[in-house]
DNA sequence: CACCGTTGGCTAATCGGCTTAGCTTTAAGG
DNA sequence: CCTTAAAGCTAAGCCGATTAGCCAACGGTG
Protein backbone atom coordinates (compact mmCIF):
# COMPACT_ATOMS: atom_id res chain seq x y z
CA UNK A 1 0.00 0.00 0.00
CA UNK A 2 2.08 3.10 -1.27
CA UNK A 3 1.72 5.93 0.94
CA UNK A 4 0.26 9.27 0.27
CA UNK A 5 2.91 11.38 1.35
CA UNK A 6 1.35 13.80 3.75
CA UNK A 7 3.14 16.22 6.09
CA UNK A 8 1.68 18.99 8.18
CA UNK A 9 1.73 21.60 5.43
CA UNK A 10 -0.29 19.84 2.95
CA UNK A 11 -3.08 18.69 5.62
CA UNK A 12 -2.98 22.20 6.82
CA UNK A 13 -3.46 23.89 3.21
CA UNK A 14 -6.11 20.93 2.53
CA UNK A 15 -7.95 21.95 5.70
CA UNK A 16 -8.08 25.92 4.15
CA UNK A 17 -9.67 24.80 0.61
CA UNK A 18 -12.30 22.33 2.34
CA UNK A 19 -13.16 25.16 4.89
CA UNK A 20 -13.41 27.72 2.34
CA UNK A 21 -15.86 25.11 0.15
CA UNK A 22 -17.93 23.79 3.26
CA UNK A 23 -17.48 26.23 6.38
CA UNK A 24 -15.88 26.40 9.06
CA UNK A 25 -18.12 24.83 11.26
CA UNK A 26 -17.94 21.74 8.88
CA UNK A 27 -14.65 21.44 8.46
CA UNK A 28 -14.31 18.07 10.30
CA UNK A 29 -11.55 15.86 10.30
CA UNK A 30 -13.64 12.80 8.44
CA UNK A 31 -14.16 14.98 5.53
CA UNK A 32 -10.59 15.88 5.57
CA UNK A 33 -9.67 12.68 5.79
CA UNK A 34 -11.39 11.36 3.21
CA UNK A 35 -10.14 13.75 0.65
CA UNK A 36 -7.20 13.94 1.33
CA UNK A 37 -7.51 9.75 0.86
CA UNK A 38 -6.79 8.53 4.00
CA UNK A 39 -8.13 7.17 7.44
CA UNK A 40 -9.55 9.35 10.26
CA UNK A 41 -6.56 8.41 12.32
CA UNK A 42 -3.85 8.68 10.17
CA UNK A 43 -4.88 12.79 10.30
CA UNK A 44 -3.26 12.20 14.20
CA UNK A 45 0.10 11.50 12.53
CA UNK A 46 0.55 15.28 11.73
CA UNK A 47 -1.77 17.72 13.78
CA UNK A 48 -3.04 16.60 17.46
CA UNK A 49 -6.46 16.55 16.86
CA UNK A 50 -9.50 18.91 15.67
CA UNK A 51 -8.74 21.91 17.90
CA UNK A 52 -5.23 22.11 16.78
CA UNK A 53 -6.01 21.54 13.33
CA UNK A 54 -8.41 25.17 13.60
CA UNK A 55 -5.21 26.43 15.32
CA UNK A 56 -3.08 25.72 12.55
CA UNK A 57 -5.70 26.85 9.99
CA UNK A 58 -5.88 30.51 11.82
CA UNK A 59 -1.89 30.72 11.87
CA UNK A 60 -2.69 30.32 8.12
CA UNK A 61 -5.18 32.61 7.41
CA UNK A 62 -3.84 35.37 9.50
CA UNK A 63 -0.45 35.41 8.03
CA UNK A 64 -2.85 35.56 4.47
CA UNK A 65 -4.98 38.49 5.63
CA UNK A 66 -1.60 40.44 7.30
CA UNK A 67 0.08 40.22 3.77
CA UNK A 68 -2.76 41.07 1.61
CA UNK A 69 -3.63 44.14 4.15
CA UNK A 70 0.04 45.05 3.94
CA UNK A 71 0.60 44.91 0.24
CA UNK A 72 -3.08 47.03 0.18
CA UNK A 73 -1.11 49.80 2.00
CA UNK A 74 2.50 49.29 0.78
CA UNK A 75 2.97 52.58 -1.57
CA UNK A 76 0.14 54.60 -0.52
CA UNK A 77 -1.26 56.91 2.48
CA UNK A 78 -4.28 58.62 3.73
CA UNK A 79 -7.76 57.15 2.77
CA UNK A 80 -5.99 55.98 -0.17
CA UNK A 81 -4.23 53.45 2.04
CA UNK A 82 -6.95 53.26 4.80
CA UNK A 83 -9.79 52.11 1.62
CA UNK A 84 -6.90 49.87 -0.32
CA UNK A 85 -6.53 47.97 2.95
CA UNK A 86 -10.00 47.52 3.67
CA UNK A 87 -10.87 46.80 0.41
CA UNK A 88 -8.49 43.79 0.50
CA UNK A 89 -9.54 42.53 4.10
CA UNK A 90 -13.33 42.21 2.77
CA UNK A 91 -11.72 40.77 -0.17
CA UNK A 92 -9.87 38.02 2.36
CA UNK A 93 -13.20 37.16 3.58
CA UNK A 94 -15.36 36.58 1.04
CA UNK A 95 -13.22 34.95 -1.04
CA UNK A 96 -11.92 32.41 1.81
CA UNK A 97 -15.47 32.46 3.39
CA UNK A 98 -13.88 29.41 5.48
CA UNK A 99 -10.64 30.76 6.70
CA UNK A 100 -11.34 33.90 7.58
CA UNK A 101 -13.27 33.03 10.52
CA UNK A 102 -10.53 31.37 11.58
CA UNK A 103 -8.43 34.27 11.94
CA UNK A 104 -10.29 35.34 15.16
CA UNK A 105 -8.64 32.74 17.18
CA UNK A 106 -6.16 34.41 19.58
CA UNK A 107 -2.56 33.28 18.59
CA UNK A 108 -0.80 30.35 20.84
CA UNK A 109 2.04 32.18 22.49
CA UNK A 110 4.21 29.17 21.61
CA UNK A 111 3.34 29.53 17.97
CA UNK A 112 5.53 32.27 16.77
CA UNK A 113 4.90 32.49 13.32
CA UNK A 114 1.17 32.91 14.36
CA UNK A 115 1.55 35.61 16.56
CA UNK A 116 4.07 37.46 14.48
CA UNK A 117 1.41 36.90 11.72
CA UNK A 118 -1.09 38.67 14.38
CA UNK A 119 1.42 41.36 14.66
CA UNK A 120 2.25 42.29 11.10
CA UNK A 121 -2.05 42.69 10.59
CA UNK A 122 -1.86 44.63 13.84
CA UNK A 123 1.25 46.59 12.58
CA UNK A 124 -0.30 47.32 9.08
CA UNK A 125 -3.33 48.90 10.60
CA UNK A 126 -1.08 51.15 12.77
CA UNK A 127 0.96 51.85 9.94
CA UNK A 128 -2.40 53.71 8.20
CA UNK A 129 -2.83 55.30 11.46
CA UNK A 130 -0.01 56.69 11.43
CA UNK A 131 -0.66 58.46 8.41
CA UNK A 132 -3.74 59.93 10.21
CA UNK A 133 -1.05 61.16 12.82
CA UNK A 134 -2.70 58.77 15.09
CA UNK A 135 0.01 57.14 17.49
CA UNK A 136 0.22 56.06 21.21
CA UNK A 137 -3.39 55.63 22.89
CA UNK A 138 -4.91 57.30 20.21
CA UNK A 139 -3.65 54.89 17.44
CA UNK A 140 -4.33 51.84 19.72
CA UNK A 141 -8.42 53.19 19.96
CA UNK A 142 -8.52 53.87 16.18
CA UNK A 143 -6.80 50.16 15.61
CA UNK A 144 -9.74 48.73 17.71
CA UNK A 145 -12.38 50.89 16.14
CA UNK A 146 -10.71 49.89 13.05
CA UNK A 147 -11.21 46.71 14.01
CA UNK A 148 -14.27 46.43 14.70
CA UNK A 149 -15.93 48.05 12.02
CA UNK A 150 -13.95 45.86 9.54
CA UNK A 151 -14.50 42.52 11.34
CA UNK A 152 -18.24 43.52 12.23
CA UNK A 153 -19.04 44.09 8.57
CA UNK A 154 -17.72 40.76 6.51
CA UNK A 155 -18.84 38.45 9.50
CA UNK A 156 -22.65 40.32 9.41
CA UNK A 157 -22.47 40.09 4.90
CA UNK A 158 -21.01 36.42 5.76
CA UNK A 159 -24.26 35.72 7.98
CA UNK A 160 -26.42 37.15 5.35
CA UNK A 161 -27.15 39.68 8.71
CA UNK A 162 -28.05 42.36 6.04
CA UNK A 163 -31.59 41.77 4.57
CA UNK A 164 -32.13 44.87 2.86
CA UNK A 165 -32.01 45.28 -0.70
CA UNK A 166 -29.17 47.91 -0.83
CA UNK A 167 -26.08 47.42 -2.08
CA UNK A 168 -23.81 45.86 0.09
CA UNK A 169 -20.99 47.09 -1.69
CA UNK A 170 -21.92 50.79 -1.23
CA UNK A 171 -22.48 50.50 2.11
CA UNK A 172 -19.03 49.02 2.74
CA UNK A 173 -17.27 52.06 0.78
CA UNK A 174 -19.57 54.18 3.25
CA UNK A 175 -18.26 52.91 5.96
CA UNK A 176 -15.17 53.09 5.21
CA UNK A 177 -15.47 56.54 4.08
CA UNK A 178 -17.09 57.45 7.71
CA UNK A 179 -14.38 55.71 8.80
CA UNK A 180 -11.96 58.27 6.72
CA UNK A 181 -13.30 61.39 8.30
CA UNK A 182 -13.56 59.73 12.05
CA UNK A 183 -9.73 59.36 11.81
CA UNK A 184 -9.17 63.01 10.15
CA UNK A 185 -10.79 64.65 13.32
CA UNK A 186 -10.33 61.69 16.39
CA UNK A 187 -12.27 62.15 19.01
CA UNK A 188 -10.06 63.27 22.38
CA UNK A 189 -11.44 62.60 25.78
CA UNK A 190 -9.92 64.76 28.71
CA UNK A 191 -6.87 62.95 29.27
CA UNK B 1 -43.09 8.83 38.20
CA UNK B 2 -44.07 12.39 38.87
CA UNK B 3 -43.48 14.55 35.35
CA UNK B 4 -41.36 17.65 35.71
CA UNK B 5 -43.83 19.92 33.73
CA UNK B 6 -41.55 21.62 30.95
CA UNK B 7 -42.62 23.13 28.10
CA UNK B 8 -41.16 25.13 25.22
CA UNK B 9 -40.48 28.45 27.02
CA UNK B 10 -38.88 26.75 30.11
CA UNK B 11 -36.47 25.00 28.18
CA UNK B 12 -35.74 27.49 25.83
CA UNK B 13 -34.69 29.90 28.92
CA UNK B 14 -33.24 27.11 30.99
CA UNK B 15 -31.22 26.61 27.38
CA UNK B 16 -30.14 30.74 28.03
CA UNK B 17 -29.20 30.59 31.56
CA UNK B 18 -26.84 27.54 30.87
CA UNK B 19 -25.41 29.13 27.22
CA UNK B 20 -24.76 32.23 29.22
CA UNK B 21 -22.65 29.93 31.72
CA UNK B 22 -21.03 27.81 29.49
CA UNK B 23 -20.85 29.59 26.12
CA UNK B 24 -23.05 29.25 23.07
CA UNK B 25 -20.60 26.45 21.04
CA UNK B 26 -20.96 24.53 23.91
CA UNK B 27 -24.84 24.50 24.71
CA UNK B 28 -25.49 20.84 24.27
CA UNK B 29 -28.83 18.96 24.57
CA UNK B 30 -27.09 16.12 27.01
CA UNK B 31 -26.24 19.13 29.41
CA UNK B 32 -29.22 20.83 29.09
CA UNK B 33 -31.72 17.73 29.76
CA UNK B 34 -29.62 16.46 33.00
CA UNK B 35 -30.11 20.52 33.67
CA UNK B 36 -33.76 20.16 33.95
CA UNK B 37 -33.55 16.80 35.36
CA UNK B 38 -34.91 14.81 32.11
CA UNK B 39 -33.67 12.54 29.76
CA UNK B 40 -32.19 13.86 26.32
CA UNK B 41 -34.61 12.25 23.78
CA UNK B 42 -37.85 14.23 26.35
CA UNK B 43 -36.70 17.37 24.90
CA UNK B 44 -37.55 16.15 21.53
CA UNK B 45 -41.22 16.66 23.05
CA UNK B 46 -40.66 20.52 22.94
CA UNK B 47 -38.02 20.99 20.61
CA UNK B 48 -37.39 20.04 16.96
CA UNK B 49 -33.67 19.68 17.85
CA UNK B 50 -30.59 20.92 18.39
CA UNK B 51 -30.65 23.41 15.54
CA UNK B 52 -34.16 24.45 16.08
CA UNK B 53 -33.22 25.24 20.34
CA UNK B 54 -30.65 27.48 18.50
CA UNK B 55 -33.07 29.04 16.77
CA UNK B 56 -35.46 29.50 19.12
CA UNK B 57 -32.69 31.24 21.61
CA UNK B 58 -31.65 33.64 19.02
CA UNK B 59 -35.00 34.97 19.21
CA UNK B 60 -35.26 35.24 22.42
CA UNK B 61 -32.01 36.47 22.55
CA UNK B 62 -32.66 39.37 19.75
CA UNK B 63 -35.97 40.17 21.78
CA UNK B 64 -34.39 40.91 24.52
CA UNK B 65 -31.69 42.07 22.85
CA UNK B 66 -34.03 44.79 21.16
CA UNK B 67 -36.14 45.46 23.84
CA UNK B 68 -32.50 46.89 25.81
CA UNK B 69 -31.43 48.93 22.98
CA UNK B 70 -35.17 50.81 22.39
CA UNK B 71 -35.12 51.07 25.91
CA UNK B 72 -31.86 52.75 26.52
CA UNK B 73 -32.43 55.39 23.38
CA UNK B 74 -36.28 56.51 24.77
CA UNK B 75 -36.32 59.73 26.05
CA UNK B 76 -33.01 60.50 24.39
CA UNK B 77 -31.41 61.77 21.14
CA UNK B 78 -28.50 62.84 19.27
CA UNK B 79 -25.40 61.62 20.21
CA UNK B 80 -27.00 61.24 23.74
CA UNK B 81 -29.49 58.58 22.51
CA UNK B 82 -26.43 56.88 20.48
CA UNK B 83 -24.16 56.53 23.19
CA UNK B 84 -26.86 55.19 25.41
CA UNK B 85 -28.12 52.87 22.68
CA UNK B 86 -24.17 51.75 22.33
CA UNK B 87 -23.71 51.20 25.65
CA UNK B 88 -26.74 48.98 26.10
CA UNK B 89 -25.80 46.82 23.50
CA UNK B 90 -22.07 46.02 24.97
CA UNK B 91 -23.74 45.77 28.44
CA UNK B 92 -26.39 42.67 26.90
CA UNK B 93 -23.57 41.60 25.22
CA UNK B 94 -21.13 41.38 28.09
CA UNK B 95 -23.52 40.14 30.44
CA UNK B 96 -25.37 37.54 28.03
CA UNK B 97 -21.77 35.91 26.12
CA UNK B 98 -24.17 32.68 25.42
CA UNK B 99 -27.30 34.24 24.09
CA UNK B 100 -25.25 37.39 22.33
CA UNK B 101 -23.50 34.65 19.51
CA UNK B 102 -27.44 33.76 18.88
CA UNK B 103 -28.33 36.85 17.75
CA UNK B 104 -26.05 36.42 14.75
CA UNK B 105 -28.92 33.77 13.76
CA UNK B 106 -30.71 35.22 10.80
CA UNK B 107 -34.89 35.15 11.46
CA UNK B 108 -36.82 32.03 9.86
CA UNK B 109 -39.40 34.33 7.93
CA UNK B 110 -42.10 31.57 9.45
CA UNK B 111 -41.03 33.11 13.17
CA UNK B 112 -42.98 36.26 13.69
CA UNK B 113 -41.77 36.71 16.83
CA UNK B 114 -38.20 36.69 15.74
CA UNK B 115 -38.94 38.39 12.93
CA UNK B 116 -40.32 41.06 14.60
CA UNK B 117 -37.26 41.35 17.11
CA UNK B 118 -35.04 41.69 14.54
CA UNK B 119 -37.19 44.58 12.94
CA UNK B 120 -37.56 46.41 16.41
CA UNK B 121 -33.88 46.10 16.74
CA UNK B 122 -32.90 47.25 12.97
CA UNK B 123 -35.88 50.25 14.39
CA UNK B 124 -34.11 51.39 17.27
CA UNK B 125 -30.98 52.23 15.19
CA UNK B 126 -32.99 53.80 12.58
CA UNK B 127 -34.77 56.31 15.15
CA UNK B 128 -31.83 57.35 16.52
CA UNK B 129 -29.93 58.28 13.19
CA UNK B 130 -33.37 59.79 11.89
CA UNK B 131 -31.86 62.43 14.93
CA UNK B 132 -28.94 63.17 12.47
CA UNK B 133 -30.75 63.93 9.61
CA UNK B 134 -30.26 60.22 8.24
CA UNK B 135 -32.79 58.78 6.52
CA UNK B 136 -33.03 56.58 3.22
CA UNK B 137 -30.14 54.83 1.85
CA UNK B 138 -28.14 56.97 3.82
CA UNK B 139 -29.91 55.40 6.83
CA UNK B 140 -29.23 52.34 5.65
CA UNK B 141 -25.47 52.35 5.14
CA UNK B 142 -25.25 54.00 8.82
CA UNK B 143 -27.45 51.49 10.37
CA UNK B 144 -24.76 49.12 8.39
CA UNK B 145 -21.87 50.89 9.78
CA UNK B 146 -23.31 51.13 13.15
CA UNK B 147 -24.26 47.77 13.61
CA UNK B 148 -20.35 46.33 12.26
CA UNK B 149 -18.94 48.83 14.45
CA UNK B 150 -20.62 47.74 17.97
CA UNK B 151 -21.28 43.76 17.06
CA UNK B 152 -17.38 43.99 15.77
CA UNK B 153 -16.16 45.57 19.15
CA UNK B 154 -18.44 42.95 21.38
CA UNK B 155 -17.41 40.26 19.56
CA UNK B 156 -13.33 40.84 19.50
CA UNK B 157 -13.59 41.67 22.74
CA UNK B 158 -14.66 38.35 23.61
CA UNK B 159 -12.53 36.28 21.88
CA UNK B 160 -10.19 38.17 24.03
CA UNK B 161 -8.80 39.96 20.77
CA UNK B 162 -7.58 42.88 22.23
CA UNK B 163 -4.30 41.78 23.47
CA UNK B 164 -2.81 45.36 24.58
CA UNK B 165 -3.22 46.33 27.90
CA UNK B 166 -4.98 49.75 26.95
CA UNK B 167 -8.11 50.26 28.52
CA UNK B 168 -11.22 48.31 26.71
CA UNK B 169 -13.85 50.65 28.48
CA UNK B 170 -12.06 53.92 26.94
CA UNK B 171 -11.62 52.07 23.14
CA UNK B 172 -15.52 51.53 23.27
CA UNK B 173 -16.17 55.43 24.12
CA UNK B 174 -14.00 56.20 21.92
CA UNK B 175 -15.58 54.02 18.73
CA UNK B 176 -18.92 55.63 20.15
CA UNK B 177 -17.45 58.91 19.58
CA UNK B 178 -15.89 58.44 16.64
CA UNK B 179 -19.02 56.94 15.17
CA UNK B 180 -21.47 60.50 16.31
CA UNK B 181 -18.47 62.63 14.76
CA UNK B 182 -19.13 60.22 11.32
CA UNK B 183 -23.22 60.72 11.77
CA UNK B 184 -22.59 64.37 12.16
CA UNK B 185 -21.02 64.52 9.12
CA UNK B 186 -21.90 61.46 6.95
CA UNK B 187 -20.11 61.73 3.84
CA UNK B 188 -22.10 60.99 0.57
CA UNK B 189 -20.74 59.85 -2.55
CA UNK B 190 -22.27 60.86 -5.94
CA UNK B 191 -25.46 59.69 -6.11
C1' DC C 1 22.03 -5.69 -1.62
C1' DA C 2 20.46 -6.54 2.94
C1' DC C 3 19.21 -4.69 7.18
C1' DC C 4 16.93 -1.73 10.41
C1' DG C 5 14.80 2.04 12.46
C1' DT C 6 11.56 5.66 11.79
C1' DT C 7 7.28 6.83 10.74
C1' DG C 8 3.08 7.12 7.96
C1' DG C 9 -0.51 4.59 7.37
C1' DC C 10 -4.06 1.07 8.99
C1' DT C 11 -7.97 -1.35 12.00
C1' DA C 12 -10.38 -1.77 16.19
C1' DA C 13 -12.52 0.12 20.00
C1' DT C 14 -14.35 3.79 23.07
C1' DC C 15 -16.77 7.95 23.99
C1' DG C 16 -19.94 11.79 23.55
C1' DG C 17 -23.63 14.01 21.22
C1' DC C 18 -27.87 13.84 18.18
C1' DT C 19 -31.78 11.61 16.47
C1' DT C 20 -35.64 8.28 15.76
C1' DA C 21 -38.80 4.65 17.15
C1' DG C 22 -41.79 2.92 20.09
C1' DC C 23 -43.49 2.05 24.84
C1' DT C 24 -45.57 3.64 29.36
C1' DT C 25 -47.85 6.56 32.34
C1' DT C 26 -49.43 10.82 33.91
C1' DA C 27 -53.02 13.93 34.34
C1' DA C 28 -56.87 16.51 32.54
C1' DG C 29 -61.69 16.49 30.91
C1' DG C 30 -66.00 14.43 30.07
C1' DC D 1 -64.46 6.28 36.34
C1' DC D 2 -62.62 6.19 31.64
C1' DT D 3 -60.47 7.97 27.88
C1' DT D 4 -56.92 10.06 25.56
C1' DA D 5 -53.29 13.54 24.41
C1' DA D 6 -48.98 14.36 25.65
C1' DA D 7 -44.84 14.03 28.63
C1' DG D 8 -41.70 11.19 29.87
C1' DC D 9 -38.84 6.85 29.33
C1' DT D 10 -35.49 3.08 27.21
C1' DA D 11 -33.28 1.14 23.31
C1' DA D 12 -30.80 1.55 19.31
C1' DG D 13 -28.31 3.69 15.44
C1' DC D 14 -25.48 7.30 13.43
C1' DC D 15 -21.54 10.32 13.17
C1' DG D 16 -17.40 12.58 14.60
C1' DA D 17 -13.20 12.59 17.70
C1' DT D 18 -9.83 10.25 20.02
C1' DT D 19 -6.60 6.54 21.66
C1' DA D 20 -4.13 2.14 21.30
C1' DG D 21 -1.66 -0.86 18.98
C1' DC D 22 -0.23 -3.14 14.61
C1' DC D 23 2.11 -3.29 9.98
C1' DA D 24 4.53 -1.86 6.02
C1' DA D 25 7.00 1.57 3.32
C1' DC D 26 10.96 4.25 2.83
C1' DG D 27 15.69 6.08 3.83
C1' DG D 28 20.10 5.49 5.45
C1' DT D 29 23.92 2.55 6.65
C1' DG D 30 26.93 -1.47 6.46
Amino acid sequence: MPRVGLNQQTVVREAARLADEVGFQQLTLAALASRLGVALPSLYKHVRGADALAQKLAALATAELATAMTTAAVGRSGGDALRAMADAYRDYAVRHPGRYPATQRVPDPADAEHVEAGERAVGAIFAVLRGYGLTGDDAVDATRALRSALHGFVTLEAAGGFGLPRDVDRSYRQLVASMDISFRSWPRDGR
